[in-house]
DNA sequence: ATAAAAACATACTAATTAGTATGTTTTTGA
DNA sequence: TCAAAAACATACTAATTAGTATGTTTTTAT
């Protein structure tokens, strides 16, 4: 059993790690960058985790996961109408969030970029965070089929990669464009949703 | 003026370090990797190239440009049914073109997302590479136009950068769940495509 | 043919990297 | 309270990094 303050240790690091990857990558943010940053040691670092790549998992599970199963329940709790909520959700992961910053895209996003081609196990960490963002939509858009809000020919897992896909594509673009191209999509990104009633 | 011989060197050098570049990324392909497999010896690498970022720069130059310039004359012609020709465009990259390994993604997007929040300089040559590949789109949108196969109402520039940034989007989608999610995109983008009429 | 410049080769350096060896301190359960 | 385990600290290592110093060879223009 580990001690409140050990845990503590723990998620400092993981949370600094979280931070420095998110604007710098994940393979040029070094173990001692992390340490330096959290003031802690690499004696407690290498405790708490066999190697970077343990860590990096860690940060995905225990900071990004949560983090996404947070904003995914505010975002479509499944009551409204199914394409306003999808709507309001980008629109709030695209210009209301305060964490984000633009010209450093989505963690997630650039993570999946980064290390899904290089490590098996970074590609299904990552796979399982994407796909659980997926299915929420999935089922946000087959409640609206029940609802009759939206289309029963639509193929809703398919829509929802799509749109997950899109906001991917999006963010990449913001790094390039700013904040105009996130307006300029999601007028775009509105039509679309319409075609889907 | 330089040698023939020298050019080659320098061209040789540029595009090994695209094909690694794209396999492992910018900042994690090192000098030496890229000279190993190039033959050429550190002295003529930095003969050539003053640092490693002005050798990046002229990769994204001297090799993306032009490789993308002439993937968009042959897709992009200008000939028939503007949106056929894009809709083909898109298959031929995500499905035809031998050089894109799935897992690996796009090398010019793969390159937006790890450069272009890190150097200006990179920023705007990638800004460069996707500004031209988005106005070939909206030529051939405003051609459509013309032609009548194209809703007068649309914007055409918004138009190209959701494309372009849907492309980006699929890319990165498809490092985590293969082929099939292109497939599936296609279908949908040709749904998109159609709302443009 | 030859001097000058261009092109390339070799051997180095200082900084940074992930990770380890070996400690000391702190916490925990009996 | 006290031994054992957990948690952390310090000092190291071997490999890798971008880049340089100093050469030699090749090409070019006259």
């Amino acid at each position: 059993m580990s001690s409140k303050k050990a845990a503590a240790t723990r998620l400092n690091i993981l949370q600094k790690a979280f931070e420095l990857v998110y604007k710098n990558g994940y393979r040029t943010t070094s173990v001692d960058e992390i340490i330096a940053t959290t003031q802690v040691t690499k004696g407690a670092f290498f405790y708490h985790f066999k190697n970077k790549d343990e860590m990096g998992l860690a940060m995905i599970s225990e900071v990004m996961q949560p983090g996404m199963h947070k904003a995914l329940i505010e975002a479509l709790p499944n009551k409204g109408n199914p394409l306003e909520e999808i709507y309001g959700m980008m629109e709030s992961l695209l210009l209301k969030d305060p964490f984000f910053i633009i010209k450093y895209g989505c963690p997630a996003i650039n993570m999946v970029e980064e290390m899904a081609s290089q490590n098996e196990d970074f590609n299904k960490a990552l796979s399982k965070l994407v796909t659980q963002w997926a299915e929420a939509i999935t089922a946000t858009l087959e409640k609206g089929k029940e609802t009759r809000k939206i289309n029963k020919d639509i193929n809703t897992k398919e829509t929802a990669i799509y749109i997950v896909s899109g906001y991917g594509g999006i963010r990449n673009m913001g790094k390039i464009y700013g904040r105009d191209c996130y307006i300029s999509y999601l007028a775009q990104f509105k039509n679309y949703l319409n075609t889907l009633k």
